[in-house]
DNA sequence: CTTACATTTGCCAAAATATGACAAGTCAAA
DNA sequence: TTTGACTTGTCATATTTTGGCAAATGTAAG
């Protein structure tokens, strides 16, 4: 649990008044499987991002940074050293651009 | 393939002249599979970074974050908004200590 | 209380991915 | 051309993730 990304498109969807059943299709999936990814349970697939930003009306670039982020935190939490590994990737990225 | 905790534990490895056949067997592995994790073509448990720091006098947590890290840059590598990403990690992890 | 409908949860088979083991390959030194 | 260290490829098996369904929960209305 605890997903930014999921947390963020329940709050887009609520706030345009789209049911589970509405966009779920769109996606491929049935309710069942939105419902976990929105809570946090299931990761979505990256492709379908570009989908649900268009669906939700959202910012595709801000979508795809959390869905990002979601994945960076499963490998960090509960790890001690997260802080500074993070700080090591950080700049690893930027030497390599 | 680049991997900063397989290169900084093959520099280990060599400093101290042992053989892949030598500090393999200790992790319970093969020599190609030691090779392969030296490469980055695959990862090392987690569990074993201890037996590793010990065989190689080396400081557990310095490969801990350096495992930890080439975790996160798999996932980041090719990814435009990684940086984004990241820095939203950051944040999160500090709020949650 | 019963119905209707949105969402959630649990389960399990199937798909996808990672791992372990082994054989064969390269390469350098003698 | 033999030896030893390391590398590479393959493949069966193990592990993880996914998709799909059925049943459960929650809630509002009649």
């Amino acid at each position: 649990m605890e997903s930014k990304f999921g947390e963020r498109i329940r709050t887009l969807r609520e706030s345009q008044n789209l049911y589970l059943r509405q966009v779920a299709p769109l996606l491929e999936m049935d309710t069942a499987q939105l419902s976990k990814i929105e809570k946090g349970l299931r990761q979505l697939k990256k492709e379908q991002i570009p989908i649900l930003a268009k669906v939700l009306k959202a910012d595709q670039k801000e979508l795809e940074t959390l869905w990002l982020a979601d994945q960076l935190m499963q490998l960090v939490k509960d790890e001690p050293t997260a802080d500074e590994a993070l700080k090591t990737v950080s700049k690893n990225i930027k030497n390599r651009k």
